[in-house]
DNA sequence: GCGATAGCGCAACCATTGGTTGCGAAAAGT
DNA sequence: ACTTTTCGCAACCAATGGTTGCGCTATCGC
C-alpha cells in the first residue's frame, strides 16, 4: 500500500535527473556539482539543488575536500530505497494478480450463468 | 539502467495523489473524479486532472456511464509500468552489490597492506 | 415536459519546484 | 600577488499540482 512516508522517497527519486545523478553517483563513485553537471544537460546550479534534496532525503551525503564539495552514495540508504519502491510494486502487482483471478472467475462464471449482465463495480476489498 | 522512455511512466506513478489514486482504483475496481476526490484531501478538479494524466499515460482508461465519467485501472498497463519500475530498482541493486563486493575486497587489501592513500575524509574544513 | 440537482469540464489564479543566468567569495595553483 | 577553479546565493522563468468559481448537461422527481 502506498503510505505517506514514501512520498519523500518517491519525490527524491521520482525525477528523472536525480535518477541520472544516482546512477553517475554509483558508476562513479563520488563526484561535484561540477563534474556532474558536465554529464547531464543541465546546469552546476541545477545538480547542486538536486544533490541538496538528495542529501536531505539521506540517499547521498557530502564530504569537504579543499574547495570541492564531494557527493557519494549512501549504500545502505539507497538499498533501504529500493526495497521501499520494490514493496509498493510488489503491493500493486499483487492487487493485479488477485483482481486478474477474480476477472476470470467471473468470466467463467459469467459463462455458466449468462444473465446478470450487470455494469456495477466489483469491490473485492481484502 | 536510467533511460529516457521511463521518465513518462515515473512522473505518472511518481506523483503521491496519482498513487493514492491507482490504490483506490485498484481496491475499488472503479471510480469517478468525484467519488475518488472524497477519500483523497484534494478537490474533485485536481483529480480530474491526474485522472487525465493517467488516462494519456495509458494507466486508466473511462468510460462515461449516464452523467458519471467512470476511471478503471488498465491491468497490463499497470503491470508493464511495474515491471518497469522494478527494473531500474534491479539496477540499483545490482550496482549497490557490487560496489559493496568491492569495497569489502578493498577493506581486506587495507588490512593487509596498510598503506593507503587518502585524499578523502578530510572534512574538517575552516 | 419541466424544474431541481448531481456531476463534470473549462478557466483563472496561486504556490512550489526544476531550471536558468549572473554575480561575488574563497581556496588552489602559478 | 594574480589568476583560475569551484562554490554559494539571489533573481528570475516555466511547468505543474492545487484551489476557487462558473456554466453546461444529463438524470431524477414531479
Amino acid at each position: 500500500m502506498t503510505t505517506a512516508i514514501d512520498d519523500d522517497l518517491w519525490s527524491a527519486v521520482g525525477d528523472p535527473t536525480r535518477r541520472r545523478l544516482l546512477d553517475r553517483l554509483l558508476s562513479d563513485g563520488a563526484g561535484t556539482a561540477t563534474s556532474l553537471s558536465e554529464h547531464l544537460p543541465v546546469t552546476r546550479q541545477a545538480v547542486a539543488k538536486h544533490l541538496d534534496v538528495l542529501d536531505r532525503a539521506g540517499l547521498v551525503h557530502a564530504t569537504t575536500v579543499g574547495r570541492e564539495r564531494r557527493y557519494r552514495v549512501d549504500d545502505a540508504q539507497l538499498a533501504r530505497a529500493v526495497a521501499q519502491l520494490a514493496s509498493v510494486g510488489a503491493a500493486w502487482d499483487a492487487r493485479l494478480r488477485r483482481i486478474r483471478t477474480i476477472a476470470e472467475a467471473v468470466h467463467r462464471s459469467r459463462q455458466a450463468h449468462p444473465h446478470a449482465a450487470n455494469e456495477e463495480e466489483g469491490s473485492d476489498h481484502g
